[in-house]
DNA sequence: CCCTAAGGTGTACGACGTATACCGAGAAGG
DNA sequence: CCTTCTCGGTATACGTCGTACACCTTAGGG
């Protein structure tokens, strides 16, 4: 990601604060400096903070879908791992995970008909692997966006969980309990 | 909920903010003009805007417990009931829904200490539900607490979506999605 | 050579949380 | 009965926030 213009400065000076503290620090006087110009610039090339953060996400999304789900191995090797690649990001980098998916955008994709085509690069993964599973005969026949709907919204809600502080568990044993929570799922779905 | 002491009414003005406009609009002006005080009378009462708010969650945390999951029936009957009553409460107060669940509190119950002695009227019940099941054989033998668990992670992680507006679905279908993921999940921990 | 537009600065405004100083009423104690 | 505390309230002010507005500088095109 090599930063060419000040535009792109402002965006990744945002990211950066963003992912070090959340984002109430990303105040635009803390963004400017980082960038090295005044709060007020930023104006030049964001209508307002909140089409700033909009950016961020933005960039934080694409750069993300670049690095999931590349693994090989079985079925439930790759499913796993992609749970893994989930939990790396959440509990990595918990202020930008909160950013991006707890907290509300309004022009978010939605589901069903955003994620049909493919357009969340993340999402389709996981839909891509259900569907193979149903056409192995892993999985039985079944809608396959909502099941990955339902796989992923179980993996959401234990990290909405044990990011607002309600698990008081280490993150090894955290990461034991989401694999075994999702396969208990995973049988729910089994052919 | 009688209102008799000033502690009392700002909190409940406070409650009332934000369950029509949510957290960001909870502010001690607004909140004192609401309670008939000044701004700065409200710290005779709470030491800062966060105790006040951990002082709303408080209440509105006794008073879910009082409503929730009291349903007669056979036991997927009360399951599904138990689910209504979530949903009831996320989708019909979906700012007091996010602050209590989704926003980070600190001095929050934690997993699993803080649920085993039954200190989450909420939670709790959903695990009695879940040992019912699996003393009767309707669910296979499980940690009930993490059964519990999975169960409401994936509402939960659902509801994160839908409120999140990434499910573009009107709230009947919505309900009706959550109930079919839900059957799935107990699916994956059936007998 | 001037005009314009893009990208920058400085200042200011209203709203926020809250520190601080002050005040009046009633209880307590001599 | 008068003094003295304490409790719950007010008024004012400070520093920080997002951002409106006026202004400046500079590169490039007619």
């Amino acid at each position: 990601m090599t930063v060419v213009n000040t535009a792109d400065r402002v965006a990744e000076a945002a990211r950066a604060i963003l992912a070090a503290e959340g984002v109430e620090a990303v105040t635009m006087r803390r963004v400017a400096d980082a960038a090295g110009i005044t709060a007020m610039a930023i104006y030049k090339h964001y209508p307002n903070r909140e089409a700033l953060l909009a950016a961020v996400a933005d960039r934080a999304f694409r750069e993300l879908g670049k690095t999931w789900g590349n693994r090989d191995g079985d079925w439930e090797t790759r499913a796993l791992g992609l749970l893994d690649d989930f939990l790396d990001f959440a509990l990595g980098r918990p202020h930008l995970y909160r950013f991006l998916i707890t907290d509300r955008r309004d022009q978010a994709r939605r589901f069903p008909e955003g994620f049909e085509d493919g357009a969340s690069p993340s999402f389709t993964k996981i839909v891509a692997l259900v569907e193979e599973g149903m056409r192995d005969g892993l999985l039985r026949p079944d809608d396959p966006l909502e099941v990955a709907m339902t796989l992923t919204a179980a993996g959401q809600g234990l990290v909405q969980l044990y990011l607002g502080g309600r698990i008081g568990l280490p993150e090894e044993e955290f990461r034991a309990l989401c694999v075994r929570a999702t396969r208990r799922v995973f049988d729910g779905v089994r052919a």
